[in-house]
DNA sequence: TAAAAATACTCCATAGGTATTTTAT
DNA sequence: ATAAAATACCTATGGAGTATTTTTA
């Protein structure tokens, strides 16, 4: 019993005739005799009865129609729904971001997005980017959006845009209106970082030793799990911090917290990147959605902080 | 997309590999392969990303086995269905009987049948006898149960039981009593008859004829389409009539209605038959009925006219 | 006689297999 | 080195057709 033998069956009973039914179907007769004959003899019973000109169902026929017919109208509904999902209509993306992106740069994006693509269902799924890449490399979401980068071929960046890292402290300390600031001023300055999966915290740790420091000489008296608490933090004048610029947007303009630079370290510049597993294939959504996001933040739009 | 390439993927989207999937299915892993090619190929997507030791689904593929995953369930409850319907275990039987087989004949039956079929259905349509020949030879019901026959090739009848037919009349009748009574006695006396479609009024007419008699010599004061009715209109003292002995029991038993010998009819027997069209296949739960509505009445149990 | 389904037959696509190669762990 | 899937190749079933016969209204 499959569904070719089905549907022919199907409408042999609605036009209850078996010409009529080649000819609805794009087949010949014969065709249909045998379909009907293979189905028949699959259940040892017969379906139809051919009364000459009519053809009328035997009481199995019209059971079989009654209890088949919701399949057949079920699988209508399957192959519509994969042309759906193939034209992006219909589906899911899952996404993996670390804070920034997640908090600062693909809400904007998502809007947009969502007008191109109202049947699509975003999930974001917001961490640090050691657990996004985690994620991505476990294929338990198509797509991350990272702040740091590692080698792995597994895994494929790419980069969508950056930002600038800035010493955020706050408007209290003593040091806030300097012209700049040298960090071994700081050494001994409260200071308040991220957990060491973050982006933010790896492009610090990397641009320090770049210079010839380490974190742990730093008088760390906090390591908090999201920029959110990093800033709130800081107002409460817990500690200095140097924080994504994007981040600090609206506080660096309400004055709330002070954004002062450093002498050692000019541009502390850092990137964010799309990561996508090597070894799995992307669905439709995801490749657009990949490259809406690209042509969205290379060409179009710069992030804020670029149009300041 | 056919119900065996999908039931391919299913296991493979299971078992994720291709190699248990062909196990599970009892075939060979080449097969399996050609099956989710075709899918894939299809589609226009892949299904499945083959990593090496272990396959996983795309996100295509899991949307394909959330949609389609109902489908071939539903395969599995149709052919079970169908298993059923074969045993007689579900079902239908739709029946039309006349009057006294409905009302008398089949009742008591119908109680031991669902006993021995309990997942069987049955629909009694009681109308005459002519009516129910017709249902059964425009296939409305597949199986009649009537008072008369008739000669029509698309029909074919089988006689089940049979019984007397006796005239009834009021206690309150002066002849209420006689030992017998002439039918030219009865010429001008009060007479209801059931309509013209009827069996038992078929038969009566038959009997008239052979002894030279016709309906319309005798006054006849009403046409009742029920053999109750016909039953209280005798009570009533409208008139009196020739009914079914099998319809008369309870009242003869009681004395409320007389029943008394004819002198011209001393065997007023009358037959009741089943009929199924001859161009319609039968059901198999029709088939048993048949079979057990036969054996009961021919050998088993005498109807309760003759035990008296 | 005409319409409908069955039968007889031919053809080819494909579901099935086995043997082997490729790929990735 | 090994396990898994792909590939190559072969076979046979069965789905498709056309031509014709049978059946019945």
């Amino acid at each position: 019993m499959d569904l070719k033998q089905l549907n022919v069956f199907r409408c042999v009973y609605e036009e209850r005739s078996f010409s009529k039914a080649a000819e609805r179907l794009g087949l010949s007769q014969p065709t249909v005799s045998g379909h009907i004959k293979a189905l028949e003899l699959s259940f040892g019973v017969p379906l139809l009865d051919r009364l000459g000109r009519k053809t009328l169902p035997t009481r199995a026929g019209e059971f079989l129609y009654r209890h088949s017919r919701p399949m057949l109208d079920m699988r209508r509904v399957v192959v519509e729904s994969m042309g759906r999902f193939l034209d992006r209509l219909e589906g899911e993306l899952q996404i993996a971001a670390s804070t920034i992106p997640g908090e600062y740069i693909l809400p904007r994006f998502l809007g947009e997005f969502h007008q191109s693509y109202p049947g699509i269902r975003i999930r974001l799924e917001i961490s640090d980017s050691r657990a996004v890449l985690r994620e991505v490399r476990a294929g338990h979401v198509e797509l991350g959006v990272a702040g740091a980068r590692v080698t792995d071929r597994d895994l494929e960046f790419q980069t969508i845009t950056s930002d600038r890292l800035v010493l955020a402290a706050s408007t209290s300390v003593s040091w806030a209106n300097a012209a700049a600031v040298s960090l071994v001023d700081l050494l001994k300055e409260p200071l308040v970082i991220r957990e060491p999966g973050s982006g933010t915290r790896m492009v610090m740790e990397r641009k320090l030793a770049e210079i010839g420091h380490r974190v742990d000489e730093f008088n760390v008296v906090a390591e908090l799990g999201s920029t959110t608490a990093i800033k709130e933090a800081i107002k409460a004048g817990v500690g200095w911090s140097i924080v994504s610029a994007l981040a600090l947007e609206s506080e660096a303009a309400r004055g709330t917290i002070a954004e002062i630079p450093i002498r050692e370290l000019e541009h502390l510049e850092r990137s964010f990147y799309t990561v996508v597993n090597t070894r799995r294939s992307r669905s439709p959504i995801c490749e657009t959605f990949l490259e809406m996001l690209t042509a969205e933040l290379a060409a179009g739009a710069p992030v804020p902080s670029d149009q300041k």
